[in-house]
DNA sequence: AAGAAAATGAGAATTATTTGCATTTATTTT
DNA sequence: AAAATAAATGCAAATAATTCTCATTTTCTT
């Protein structure tokens, strides 16, 4: 057997297109940027397979901004900042959110919490000065 | 002249409906909950009233659960409780994000923080026994 | 009371996302 | 290695939340 070198090449194509870029794109900013590689990919496929790997807890949604779901395959929780002006998420890997707060949440609301984000809004350097 | 009493009846019905509840519900939650007391409004008036409202920064949008956008009429801001079971979404007034975590972002991703989100997801007391 | 401006209802239009189904590609079995 | 099975994909149609158009009604100004 030589491996599973061809299996799921497009599956396999669109993880690494997230993991390659910090831009948290969309469904179809994942399509695009595979135009240069896989330009027969589809976008019900890219829809399909973002949906699998976030079953699978490979990548995580970010949630919807301006109506679009954004995606990251970094699973790491991490704080965010989200640009109104241009849409775009910056991660912020030096910031965390107190521990302290999830236990506080599970005593006041009754509950089990399992994730939390943390995002910031605003503008960004470039949409600050236009 | 006797005031604004009879004023944007149905405007003013959705905002009080809003300031109500503390389901953060949905527009069509909202437009449901109005049935009672106006049968006569039309979904789009409730759409259209909350994108207003949020325009004039009287209420605010959570985002999405579900696809669904989501509002509240308490625009201080305060951390929320998303119960992934049952989409349930709960006010935590008792938790703050640390000040200095607005000031931090600003330095690392050299933007300007307008605004800010903490929401943690997980089970809720109900869903957690089911 | 008349005219101007704003709000509303109804349903069509829009748009991101999902789905059905036939086909292709990969994996397993013999 | 071929046949049989399972998984992945493309395409186009279907969904579903939200927005928009436009004719009508309500409210505000004068």
């Amino acid at each position: 057997m030589e491996g599973s070198t061809k299996q799921f090449r497009k599956r396999n194509a669109i993880l690494a297109c997230l993991q390659q870029t910090h831009a948290h794109p969309s469904a179809e900013m994942v399509h695009e940027m595979l135009q240069k590689t896989h330009p027969d990919i589809s976008l019900a496929t890219v829809y399909r397979n973002l949906a699998w790997f976030k079953s699978q807890g490979m990548i995580q949604s970010l949630g919807t901004v301006n109506g679009i779901e954004r995606f990251d395959a970094n699973t790491a929780p991490h704080v965010h900042f989200v640009c109104t002006g241009c849409s775009a998420v910056i991660d912020l890997p030096q910031i965390a959110v107190p521990h302290s707060l999830e236990a506080d949440t599970e005593k006041y609301a009754g509950c089990r919490v399992q994730g939390c984000q943390l995002t910031f809004t605003g503008l960004c350097g470039s949409c600050a000065n236009s």
